[in-house]
DNA sequence: CGTTCATTTGAGTGAAGTCAAACCGAGTGG
DNA sequence: CCACTCGGTTTGACTTCACTCAAATGAACG
């Protein structure tokens, strides 16, 4: 479960610095960000929040965003890290109704949403490569709600860490996943709290499952386990 | 948490028989499905299967189609209920990765994906109704994973209820929901047990929040505080 | 009336949550 | 260079909410 939609491009592959992947939907790379404006973001900063006017769209060149709702209480839901390659922004309300914040330093490619849906309203291609790109995150959606509605901890974390081994096959290392988030990300992603991933990561690192360097960079020992762990 | 999108049309809602709701997306209605066959489906009859080639895109004109994920060893996760109006089997991957059954005797309308995908080549309104479709999904998607991530089983279950109540304002009473599903349905959705739903909604009933008749039908005696309790 | 299927209710268990404390690495400043 | 702080992570002890297993109830139908 929790597979990561496999529809990138085969490799066309660009290495960005730090953590970077294959791009989600690039082809000829003509939707219109060439003449987007970039934009650097610190950790922790805010992209956008929940409630802005959605004036732009964004297109990530380097780094995560993190995708998240805020409830009244204080609990926290992350929907989604959006890596270089990926959208965000992208849909059909005014308002945006989450919150856009990077989980390490990133640099983003800025476009007006009116810009981009002019373009898309005359050209079908386009407006199709929009389709395609939604398509895509409603994809990786569900396969994060299958995992959050029936896994258990373990599940849950195994399936994570395996979907962002097939993202990120831009380390010279294959079986070495950067963890660019705090436990906190992880946690709020996955619907538990941060002790209970700390101890499913232990837990995997005394199974020789996985050892863990830094706290942030995961070398995967067993693929195989790791999958059936999954579920 | 778990608004269904509000991106509905104001008020062209012909009224269906039975379990019908205010049409997703029809505008002028220009979807290309005019011309496609009418099929039924008795309750919980497939209308597809995870692995079946994605031959053709559907329109929900009566009943309700579960979308769900099954597991290996059992577990489902159903990942959206599928009403009158809603589109089921967009997307971009040449098989289905879910489960279609419907949950009652239904009524759906039928087009090849391949024609749909040639006419939206074509016509950039189609492409962005198709866009504007499935932003909508993914904004229902993204509402369930917070109350399914985050939400106690009462959170779950009156966000749940709220959503349908806000999407079936078909009934002549306001204030009664139908249920036209199982309460294993409703379980596989909210990622509980049939037992936790059951008590759940045993317990909603002792607060005189809600009535409920037959098993099936849900009145709302305090909406107010349904939404608290909904967190 | 008996069968079948779905739902409700009850009793006991367990996986993940809560609260609290220890640990660790990176800065910072004396 | 070391002491101190600070944010983040890990570990431990205890609690709780939802799960499991099991049985009773109810509705639909031949």
């Amino acid at each position: 479960m929790f597979s990561a939609p496999q529809v990138r491009e085969p490799a066309s592959s660009k290495s960005y610095k730090g953590t970077s992947v294959v791009p989600a939907y690039r082809e000829s790379q003509n939707d219109g960000f060439e003449r987007g404006t970039i934009r650097r973001v610190e950790a922790k900063e805010h992209v956008f929040c929940e409630g802005d006017p959605r004036t732009h769209v964004f297109r990530i060149e380097e780094g995560v965003i993190a995708l998240s709702k805020l409830l009244s209480d204080g609990r926290r839901q992350v929907i989604d890290f959006a890596y270089p390659g990926d959208y965000i922004g992208l849909g059909i309300l005014n308002d945006h109704i989450f919150d856009a914040q990077a989980t390490c330093a990133a640099k983003i490619r800025c476009l007006p949403a009116s810009a981009l849906e002019q373009a898309a309203a005359l050209d079908a291609s386009l407006a199709l490569k929009l389709y395609k790109a939604v398509s895509a995150e409603l994809l990786a959606a569900r396969s994060l709600l299958v995992s959050v509605g029936q896994g258990t901890a373990m599940e849950r974390l195994a399936s994570f860490l395996l979907g962002l081994h097939h993202r990120s096959m831009d380390n010279s290392d294959v079986d070495v996943v950067n963890l660019p988030m705090r436990r906190s990300d992880i946690a709020d992603l996955l619907g538990l709290t941060i002790e209970t991933v700390s101890r499913t990561i232990t837990k995997l690192r005394s199974l020789r499952v996985i050892d863990v360097v830094h706290g942030t960079e995961v070398r995967i020992l067993d693929c195989d386990r790791l999958e059936e762990l999954a579920g």
